[in-house]
DNA sequence: CTAGAATTAG
């Protein structure tokens, strides 16, 4: 009795010491424990376990896991998870399979947790797909999804574009008297308005208030970041005074929203003031705050100043990332030095092996507007990441040499990899040849854009329809109130793949589960 | 295990 008591008080003890991040003291702690007769059990090590994975990394994670082995303790789901958290926290896919796989083979069975987690891994790597899997997973082991698995599934689904079988999600849980989080709503107010479907969003808005729940500081910075963004910027404005008088501005996020909406509008000085006020209030800045002020010394082409962040980041112990890269290079080619630049580049890419498309978007646009345009289509068809800023540049800097006709046949070349070019490329290209007196040549560019287009829409859609129809079926199996008002398509479907079927079979069955647990 | 901020264009 006495043993099982200071054993617990040993876990007491140690999971403090990992909140607070003093992994020393509590492997010190530990060591004494032992040292006193007090043996360690599974519950302190997984504590480690966890503390290891988020503060240093899988592979010291993994160490106390061979650790806790040698000691004669076997490690359970908890420790598992902790492991598979930490993977999915750095987007590790392969990692956290091979930790899932390894799970298995141990003859642990994975429980919610384990799911869910690994849902989120696959919706955050743009494999929605695979997640979905893994919600099938969910049902297909007789576990009753919980409201994590349904807000990681409604977030899942609306940043990868599934807005609208999100929004029928969120349906078909409310018809069903779920009752909704206030982390719900926020899910879906963000995923509406980076969709740009604002009507949506401000009508989820209004029944986050007609269920009784109050705005918090992040359904404040959503709307907020929305408001700019749709160009809405004295709205915006009001918002951030009405946050300040809630005393919704105690963290960094609303002051870099703003500071950011000011410095795209040009207007340095006001973001100063903003980041200004920030600091005096006592915040102490993050990696995405001295982005923030990075970006404004660019802008105001202060470099001496962004050199000094760069110390004054090293010397806080931040290390610098894909945005503080991005930001230091687009300010230098934009000042007009392109070299600066480029040796940059270089730095970043000889220490890091991380591709940073941004960063490069930036340079090979100023290396072409410096006058350089043999080298930047050299490095344009060398590159193998390309996105619509990549094709949107050089479509741009084209078109400003009059080469419309190259600027249009890579205009095609980016429809017709499937991706969108910006509008105000299209429009230069265009103009271009309608200004310079080919008419005929811009119909011409017009209708085989169209017809790119539409060519790309027709499979994409059918893509889209199977997918959002089995999203229908499976991730929100209660579409319809029961297998009996399945409109006849579906069920027809149904049919064909038993195997669905008895999926979407179990998954009824557990909301009618949920629904009696939730009656009681 | 789940929600908000920072970069490229216009």
């Amino acid at each position: 009795m006495c043993s099982i008591l200071s054993t617990r008080l040993l876990n007491i003890c140690i999971s403090s010491f990992c909140k607070l991040q003093r992994l020393d003291k509590a492997e010190a702690v530990i060591i004494d424990g032992i040292r006193l007769g007090v043996l360690p059990n599974v519950v302190t090590y997984n504590a480690l376990v966890d503390a290891y994975c988020r503060f240093v990394g899988i592979e010291a994670a993994y160490a106390v896991v061979r650790r806790m082995q040698v000691a004669g303790i076997t490690p359970n789901v908890i420790t598992y998870n902790s492991l598979l958290a930490g993977a999915s926290r750095q987007c590790q896919l392969s990692l956290s399979l091979d930790i899932f796989e390894e799970m298995l083979n141990l003859g642990i069975s994975p429980d919610l947790w384990s799911y869910n987690t690994l849902m989120h891994c696959f919706f955050k790597l743009g494999k929605p797909d695979e997640a979905y899997r893994v919600f099938q997973d969910i049902i297909l082991n007789n576990l009753s999804p919980d409201r994590t698995s349904f807000n990681t599934l409604l977030n899942g689904l609306c940043r990868n574009g599934y807005t609208d079988n999100a929004l029928m999600l969120y349906r078909n849980l409310k018809r069903h008297g779920c009752e909704l989080e206030l982390i719900t709503y926020n899910i879906l107010i963000d995923g509406l308005c980076k969709a740009g479907r604002l009507k949506a969003a401000r009508w989820i808005l209004k029944e986050l208030e007609n269920s009784g729940y109050i705005p918090n500081a992040i359904t404040y910075t959503t709307v907020l970041k929305c408001c700019f963004k749709s160009r809405k910027f004295e709205e915006g404005l009001e918002i951030f005074w009405e946050m300040k008088s809630k005393g919704f501005t105690y963290d960094a996020f609303a002051y870099c929203t703003v500071a950011g909406a000011f410095a795209k509008r040009g207007m340095l000085k006001e973001a100063n003031d903003c980041m200004e006020a920030m600091l005096k209030s006592g915040i102490s800045p993050d990696i995405v705050c001295y982005n923030t002020l990075m970006n404004l010394y660019c802008k105001e082409g202060k470099f001496e100043a962004a050199y000094k962040l760069l110390d004054t980041m090293a010397d806080e112990g931040f290390e610098c990332d894909n945005y503080t890269h991005a930001i230091l290079i687009d300010g230098l080619c934009k000042a007009g030095n392109v070299e600066e630049a480029q040796r940059h580049m270089k730095l970043i890419s000889s220490t890091g092996s991380i591709t940073n498309l941004p960063a490069f978007n930036s340079l090979l646009d100023g290396v072409y507007k410096a006058g350089h345009a043999e080298f930047a289509m050299k490095l344009f068809k060398l590159s193998k990441m390309k996105d619509e800023f990549t094709y949107s540049s050089m479509v741009h800097n084209l078109c400003k040499e009059r080469k419309f006709r190259s600027a249009s046949k890579l205009l095609l070349s980016c429809l017709k990899n499937g991706m969108n070019i910006l509008k105000s490329a299209e429009r230069a290209v265009i103009r271009g040849f309608r200004d310079s007196g080919f008419r005929r040549g811009a119909r011409e560019l017009q209708s085989k854009i169209r017809m790119v287009k539409f060519l790309q829409y027709e499979t994409v859609d059918h893509e889209m329809l199977r997918e959002s129809f089995w999203f229908r079926q499976i991730a929100t199996p209660f579409l319809c109130h029961g297998p009996w008002n399945i409109p006849l398509v579906m069920y027809n479907a149904f049919m064909y793949r038993s195997e669905r079927t008895k999926v979407f079979a179990a998954a009824y069955c557990c909301l009618l589960r949920n629904k009696l647990q939730s009656h009681r």
